[in-house]
DNA sequence: GCCAACGTTGGC
DNA sequence: GCCAACGTTGGC
């Protein structure tokens, strides 16, 4: 089980977007360091939810209802590793966060120091290391 | 609105 | 295969 961050931008797809449609395929993700991660999402997985632009805040939790598989819009292509290049996950709504985990409120704690989301700002997937999750979990209140 | 950081593209 | 130019993302 691994805890998953994934960054949207509000206006494009927000977790009230997700609460909504009730269940959604994760795409339009793009970049490679980004969908090494998405490859090992697997079924039962959970994500926080981070709006990025003018929030900058944790919305939400979602689940994982389906794991990485192949994004049949590049079907068949792979990277030099061999490995499916591109690929996509399902995710349902979980919790919405009761309180905004807020990007300021994260930088403010040395533990996330070397977190993705603050180290990386362009990189939309990204694990949870467990101490984070659960730091992560207690602002949001999730 | 600006700009730093990073990805991608295309000419060589 | 390199790298300069260009485009994009996302925080400020």
């Amino acid at each position: 089980m691994t805890t998953w961050l994934l960054k949207t931008e509000p206006d494009d797809y927000s977790y009230t977007d997700l609460i909504r449609d009730k269940r959604t395929e994760w795409d339009g993700v793009a970049n490679p360091a980004a969908q090494k991660h998405m490859r090992d999402i697997k079924k039962g997985d959970e994500a926080f939810i981070y709006h990025t632009g003018a929030e900058r805040a944790i919305a939400g939790i979602a689940k994982v209802v389906r794991g990485a598989y192949e994004d049949p819009a590049h079907e068949g292509v792979r990277t030099a590793a061999g490995d499916v290049k591109f690929t996509l996950f399902d995710v349902a709504p979980g919790k919405a966060a009761k309180t905004p985990g807020t990007l300021a409120e994260i930088k403010a704690d040395p533990a996330f120091k070397d977190f993705d989301l603050v180290r990386q700002s362009r990189l939309s997937v990204m694990p949870v290391p467990p101490k984070l999750d659960a730091k992560l979990r207690k602002m949001a209140g999730l």
